[in-house]
DNA sequence: CGGAGATACTTAACATGTTAAGTGAATGCG
DNA sequence: CGCATTCACTTAACATGTTAAGTATCTCCG
């Protein structure tokens, strides 16, 4: 299909090495993406195995634990921007886990709940859940576990409104 | 701010709290990737405005230090999957910010290189880049940093080769 | 030499991330 | 009251994440 001789004539050697920058491989970004890829691999077989994605499981557990929410708070605790919710939801009410109430006093808004199903289907994943939650505490040490979260919760807390410095001075 | 009546009158009651399970948004799941998110939130603009996606720029960053690499070996390196690799390669191709050229001792494999406008491109991002890196680390504490950085590697250790334990007695 | 199996990608298909635009319902103000 | 704004979502459009297939090569063994 694709031939692509797509240089006659190279010969010439690659542009490389002339941007000098931190060696990409320890960049704190990538240090948290692999960090969450190596815990997530852990959950993602047991969340498949029960017709679950990361989000809609995170979705459930967010729910499972009030009466109702609006979606636009469910999008804050869930880390979900709106237009993946918004989908998401229309799947999970489809499947019957999540149930919908648009709000009396505002029709714009509507209440979001869980299920009986939703609650039946958690209570069949949560055990799994705990046990590999369990076990991770237990390699990396539970000490050094609640050191990580304090220092991922300072991380986000020293970067908090950072950014948002172009928003006062908008132009355009 | 928020109103919430949150409940009344509602008839009947949404089945919630009936799986206790550990404060979601406390899981390291949910602390990795909100402190990525953070993380992000200062890049993603100055990307953005030279055209490049965190994923397109990993690439770049990725191919800047070395000659030439095939596919495979890129996507560990950028810790990308193959199928999301293949399409970026294929559009940063199209906008001549790569090079790619089939290996001569295996037809098989394809060797990628950083072209002179990518080269261009990224001597253009690199310094607002490294600038927000330098904030971000003033603002958490380079010690801090690294502190956290050699956390996560751990983490990541700890885990390698757990969920590995149903590949040597794959079934189906 | 030849074909089964392994390799290195690429495509396909579906779900989510991300930004912009659209829609219907509240609000505020003249 | 009337209407421009703001709100709370939802749709749309495009890029990536993720798993499964498909393709072309290459290897190796009989």
């Amino acid at each position: 299909m694709s031939k692509r001789p797509a240089d006659p004539a190279n010969g010439s050697a690659p542009a490389a090495r002339q941007v000098p920058m931190r060696d990409f491989s320890r960049s704190l970004p990538m240090s948290l993406l692999r960090a969450r890829e190596a815990v997530m691999r852990q959950f993602r077989p047991s969340l498949r195995e029960h017709g679950l994605t990361e989000q809609q499981w995170r979705i459930l557990r967010a729910l499972a634990s009030i009466e109702a929410v609006e979606v636009t708070e469910l999008a804050r605790t869930a880390f979900l921007l709106g237009p993946s919710l918004s989908r998401i939801l229309r799947d999970l009410e489809a499947r019957n886990l999540i149930e919908r109430k648009t709000a009396k006093a505002d029709q714009r808004r509507s209440m979001v709940s869980i299920s009986k199903e939703g609650v039946k289907l958690m209570a069949s994943v949560a055990p799994t859940s705990e046990a590999i939650y369990a076990e991770i505490t237990s390699r990396f040490g539970a000490r050094k576990l609640a050191e990580l979260q304090e220092m991922l919760g300072e991380l986000e807390q020293s970067l908090a409104g950072l950014g948002a410095g172009n928003e006062a001075s908008a132009e355009e």
